[in-house]
DNA sequence: CGGGCTCTTGATACGTGTCAATGTTGGTGG
DNA sequence: CCACCAACATTGACACGTATCAAGAGCCCG
C-alpha cells in the first residue's frame, strides 16, 4: 500500500519531457519552460495500488502525472467508495490541497505511475510570474469541473447501460496520452469493482451490464481490463459526445 | 423564460458591492478594487425560472451573483435533467465558457436574482496584472471541483434518504450568504422537482423520501420550498461534515 | 372560474442490490 | 513443481428500493 518514496531530482530538466514532444499538448515559451523546470522538485515512482494522495491530509506537493493510470476517490465511514475520475500522463493532481487546506479525497495507482512533483508552496510564485501559466491551471480545474459535470449527470440520469457505456467511451478518449506513450492496444486497466465504483452500482450489476455491452460487440472483458472495440457506438449507446481537444495545456 | 436584458452600468462602482460587507468574504485591497471595478460592466437583473446561460452556447460575459438563487443543470435528449450545483451571493458563473469555448451547462435563475457582468475578454488581463484574483479564481474554481465531488459520492453511493439529508444541510449552510443579505429564514427556495432532479430520483420517491425527513422534525415543507429545522441532524445522519469557510475570496 | 403547477398517496412494475456458490487466474511458499 | 490462497469474474435466486402509473387535493394567477 505505501508508495515509492524514492524520487529522482537527476532529470530535472523538463526539455527532455515526454509530454512535451505529444501533439495533444500544448508548447511553452522558453520562459515559461525555465520556470517549470525550477518549480519541479524531482519525480515520484508510484506501484500500482499504491495511495499517492489521501484524503484529510495537507500534502506538501502537487503532481503532474508523466505516466501510468490512476483514479480519484473518496470513501463514506462504513466503506463505501465512489470514484470520482481517472488520471492519465498530463493531468494534474493535488491542486484542491495546494489552494485549500487539505485534500478532500484520495488519489491510487491503478498501474505503475511516474509522477512529476512540485513544491505547493511555490505555486503562487506561478501565479505572480507567468501569467499564461496560471490561466492553464484555471484552465484545467476548468476541464475537470466540466468532466465531473457529466460523470454527475451520467450517476445521476443515466441507466446502467447507459452509463457504463459513457464511461468506457470517455475512458477510451482519456487514454489516449498513455496509448500514444507507451504505444498499448485499446484497453483500459480497470477492474470491475472500479467500473461499478465509478458507476454507483454493485459489482454484480455492473458484471451484468459489461456482458451486455460485450454481446453487442462494442466491448471485450480481458483478465483485469476492458478492451475497447466499438467507442462511438458506445458513445452513441450513452447519448454522449467526444470532445477532441487539441494542444490543451499541462504544467 | 427570456431574462430581463436590461443591465445598468449606472452602479458600477465595486466600492458598495452588499458583498464586500460581509463577514463571509475577503477584503481587496485598493487596487484590485480599482482594477475590478473597470472589469465590470453592469449589473443584469433576471426573473425566477428565467435562464441565464445555456449550454452550447458561448457568451461573451462571465457573471458574479449578487443576490438571488439559481441552480447549473444539464440535460439528455429526452429530457431527462440533472442539477449539478446551485448558486448564490459571491459564486460565480460562466468560467467554464470563459476558458473554454463554450458552456457545458445552463443556469437558471430559482428566484429574482442580480449579477455582476464581466467582460469575459478581460479575464486574461486580470490573470497578467493581478495573480492575488487570478489566484481566487482558481480557488474558485476548486472549492466547486470539491462540492461536484461530494454530489457524485453522495448520487452514486448514498441512500435516497442520506441523499435527500445532505442535500438539504448542504443547501442550508450555501445559502449563508443569502439569508445575511435579505436577512430571510431557513427557507431554501426549491420545489420537489428540484430536489428530485439534484438527487438522481423520481419525484414520486422524492417526495416520500422528504415526508420521511419531515416526520422526524428534520425539514418542514411549504409551499414551494424547505424550510431546514435540523440542519446538524441532516448532516449527521447524511454522514457529512460541514466545512465553514471564512473569508473565502470572490470578484 | 378555470387551468396550471405543485404536492400527496396508493398500487404495481421493474431495475438493481444482496446472497450464495463456482470457476478462473496468477502469485507464493513449501 | 505443486498446493494453496487471494483477487477477480460469473451466474442464478431472491429481496428490496425506486420508478411508473394513476388519481386527487390545494393553491395561485389570469
Amino acid at each position: 500500500m505505501a508508495l515509492d518514496p524514492r524520487t529522482n531530482p537527476a532529470r530535472t530538466d523538463c526539455e527532455q519531457c515526454p509530454l512535451r514532444e505529444m501533439k495533444s499538448f500544448r508548447e511553452f515559451t522558453p520562459g515559461e519552460l525555465q520556470f517549470v523546470a525550477r518549480f519541479k522538485r524531482g519525480e515520484l515512482n508510484a506501484d500500482a495500488g499504491s495511495t499517492i494522495v489521501v484524503e484529510g491530509s495537507a500534502s506538501a506537493h502537487l503532481y503532474t502525472v508523466l505516466n501510468g493510470w490512476g483514479f480519484r476517490y473518496k470513501i463514506l465511514e462504513d466503506g463505501r467508495r465512489q470514484i470520482l475520475n481517472y488520471v492519465v500522463p498530463g493531468d494534474m493532481i493535488g491542486l484542491q490541497g495546494a489552494v485549500m487546506k487539505e485534500m478532500q479525497h484520495s488519489v491510487e495507482a491503478l498501474t505503475p505511475m511516474t509522477l512529476c512533483v512540485f513544491e505547493r508552496e511555490r505555486l503562487y510564485s506561478l501565479f505572480e510570474n507567468h501569467a499564461g501559466l496560471a490561466f492553464d491551471i484555471t484552465w484545467i480545474a476548468s476541464r475537470e469541473e466540466s468532466i465531473l459535470d457529466e460523470h454527475l449527470l451520467s450517476v445521476g440520469r443515466r441507466t446502467a447501460l447507459e452509463r457504463a457505456a459513457y464511461l468506457l467511451a470517455f475512458l477510451y478518449e482519456r487514454g489516449r496520452p498513455h496509448r500514444q506513450l507507451n504505444n498499448t492496444g485499446r484497453t483500459i486497466p480497470v477492474t470491475q469493482i472500479h467500473v461499478a465504483d465509478t458507476l454507483g452500482l454493485s459489482i454484480v450489476h455492473t458484471n451484468k451490464t459489461l456482458r451486455k455491452l460485450a454481446a453487442r460487440n462494442l466491448i471485450r472483458w480481458l483478465d483485469r481490463g476492458c478492451e475497447i472495440l466499438d467507442p462511438e457506438g458506445l458513445a452513441e449507446l450513452a447519448n454522449w459526445q467526444f470532445a477532441e481537444i487539441e494542444n490543451r495545456p499541462f504544467i
